[in-house]
RNA sequence: GCGCCUGUAGCUCAGUGGACAAGAGCAUCGGUCUUCGGAACCGAGUGUCGGGGGUUCGAAUCCCUCCAGGCGUACCA
């Protein structure tokens, strides 16, 4: 990456001016890398000579930034990225890119081909990703949708870091939800049946609950009716959950959504594993019993202020207990070496509890990292959406696809910052449609695929790299080699945000360049050939980018 | 009450210590074009970066305080 070799050019640079006694050998900080906001301070800078002078000052040296910086300058080699240097302002180091380094740069984009923009920081380490966790109840809401795109991209991004991902749904099929959720469904099949049934007290009141109704008939008949209630409802677990998740699988591929595993809570309570880990917790004195209640005692840990309840006083489990036995499950069972949950700001008090049971069953806590996000609000007609799956009143993914398109519901949610609230509007995004920054992007991909389609009918000599010298072309060379430092910055701040900001950069520039430079002309064919190459790589970079945060690449629209 | 998050252009949002203009998209206004896809390009205007105080050579960015909004603070998930 082009960033980690200037740092290591400066850091040599740097290195050999104290050697020869030119500077004092003092302990610096980490020396930073900038991106200077405006063209004419070049591509990178640093203020390595303005942070070296203040450490000098503190040690008693007497100490000029701009000499220090001068002086770095001078043993900075030729012959690598870096052509230009000057020295402004009060002391920063500016570095212009080389042009023709960065032309080479371009062979090496192609070369890459899809593996653009891959790093190598991973290191194969395994990480499991768990989003958008649910009870297996019936169709998404959309505030799903940004829980599932972020952790979507997330995995995506982390995949291209070289990490070995794990994408992972968590079925929250154990609590009472799930047992209404079945025992409502059971009362809307009996009711297709022709018998009088009411549906449970708190039951799932929402229409798409005949439908899966109907599909338990298609496939089932009546037989359930045969059988008593409890038993009706028992059997009826199992199926319908299958039911659920099929719809689910449905409704998320809708989204570009695909998970390696899609992990079942009960599985944790029919392997023992939840009384297990009780028990051992309870016997390092992690678990304590106050007023009929199974208390985990959180408090023993740092940074939690409250202990939390594993087992009711009724004997029934939280689902607490068996978040223990999950991360048990996930760390010990699995052996992921880092783990992401996904999880909407409402679960933001869990969030120091899990570090303690973490701690409590003996593993770093920073293993486990958990992105929070804000949560979704829906405008319809200026008038806010409420969401409850129970009463109904949901508007589900699948809704908001068919009326915005997953492209764009995408995009605009991994626009944002996984920290800010969203107030998504409907009527303003199917109005907006055509204007969305994500068609943008999209056409300027369809039109680069168009040249280089139409490239193919015309014989042009192998490239010569050299003939790109327009300030356009350099522009566009350098803004396609950002996207390596841009997934690098999507992985530290794990948000892929700022991927869909880059995309519409590199969009806008490739347009300026189409503007100014024309790719197939027959009179210059070896110019031609230089500025098809460059089109290979903004093509390549535009697609990785659009790859990452599951938008589609379309060759036309 | 306490804790976490948010407050940046008319709207939706980036930027979270660096440079004499605080950025993008949309919207608005003006221009380009006999086009390798005009769903394009070029230009213009718009900001008490919620208010106030402080730290720093330098603050939208760090600290304190106040205001506004969201979320959390259950033997709910």
């Amino acid at each position: 990456m082009v960033r980690d070799e200037i740092q290591q050019t400066l850091q040599k640079a740097l290195a050999a001016a104290q050697q020869k006694g030119e500077l004092p050998a003092v302990e610096l900080p980490a020396l930073e890398v900038l991106r200077p906001k405006q063209a004419d301070h070049g591509d990178y800078s640093t203020n390595l000579a303005l942070v070296a002078a203040a450490a000098l000052r503190k040690a008693g040296v007497a100490s000029n930034p701009r000499s220090i910086a001068q002086c770095i300058a001078d043993h900075l080699p030729a012959g690598g990225p870096i052509g230009a240097v000057e020295i402004a302002g009060p002391g920063f180091i500016n570095l212009h890119l080389s042009v023709s380094w960065l032309q080479q740069q371009v062979e090496r984009v192609v070369a890459a081909g899809p593996a653009f923009g891959n790093l190598h920081r991973g290191g194969g380490a395994r990480w499991q990703v768990e989003y958008l966790s649910a009870n297996p109840t019936g169709p998404l809401h959309y505030g799903g949708a940004r829980n599932g795109a972020l952790g979507d991209a997330l995995a995506n991004v982390l995949t291209a870091a070289g990490y070995q991902v794990q994408r992972e749904f968590y079925v929250n099929d154990a609590g009472n939800q799930f047992n209404l959720f079945a025992a409502t469904l059971y009362a809307r099949y009996a009711q297709l049946l022709g018998r009088e049934e009411p549906i449970p007290e708190q039951g799932y009141a929402g229409e798409y609950m005949f439908d899966y109704a109907q599909k338990l008939i298609d496939q089932h008949g009546d037989r359930f009716l045969q059988l008593a209630k409890d038993e009706a409802i028992a059997q009826l677990k199992p199926i319908s959950e299958a039911l659920v998740v099929a719809s689910l699988q449905a409704e998320l591929a809708r989204l570009g959504i695909h998970y390696d595993c899609w992990f079942r809570e009960q599985s944790l309570y029919d392997e023992g594993l939840v009384d297990q880990l009780l028990d051992r917790l309870r016997s390092q004195g992690d678990i304590a019993l106050r007023d009929g209640a199974l208390w985990f005692l959180a408090t023993h840990y740092p940074k939690v202020d409250k202990d939390e309840v594993v087992v009711r006083s009724n004997g029934m489990p939280t689902y607490f207990a068996s978040d223990i036995a999950y991360h048990y499950h996930k760390f010990v069972v699995r052996g992921f070496d880092h783990v992401v949950n996904v999880w909407g700001v409402d679960h933001q008090g869990h969030v120091p509890r899990m570090a303690a049971v973490m701690a409590a069953l003996g593993l770093d806590p920073a293993r486990l990292t958990i992105v929070l996000h804000g949560l979704v609000k829906l405008i319809r007609n200026g008038q806010e959406v409420k969401l409850s799956k129970r009463r109904g009143t949901l508007v589900t993914i699948g809704e908001v696809i068919d009326e915005v398109g997953a492209d764009a519901v995408r995009f605009n949610l991994l626009t944002r910052s996984p920290d800010s609230p969203v107030e998504f509007d409907l009527d303003l995004a199917a109005a907006a449609n055509n204007e969305n920054p994500v068609f943008f992007v999209q056409y300027s991909h369809a039109r680069i695929c168009s040249i280089l389609a139409k490239a193919e009918e015309s014989q042009l000599p192998p490239p010569d790299l050299s003939w790109l010298v327009h300030p356009s072309e350099l522009a566009l060379i350098r803004k396609v080699l950002e996207l390596e430092e841009q997934v690098e910055v999507a992985v530290d701040k794990l948000s892929p945000h700022n991927l869909t900001h880059y995309a519409v950069d590199l969009a806008k520039i490739f347009n300026s360049f189409y503007r100014d430079c024309k790719v197939l002309d027959p009179e210059q064919p070896h110019l031609s050939a230089a500025r098809l190459q460059l089109c290979q790589a903004a093509q390549i970079a535009l697609a990785k980018t659009l790859r990452l945060l599951g938008i589609s690449a379309p060759a036309s629209m």
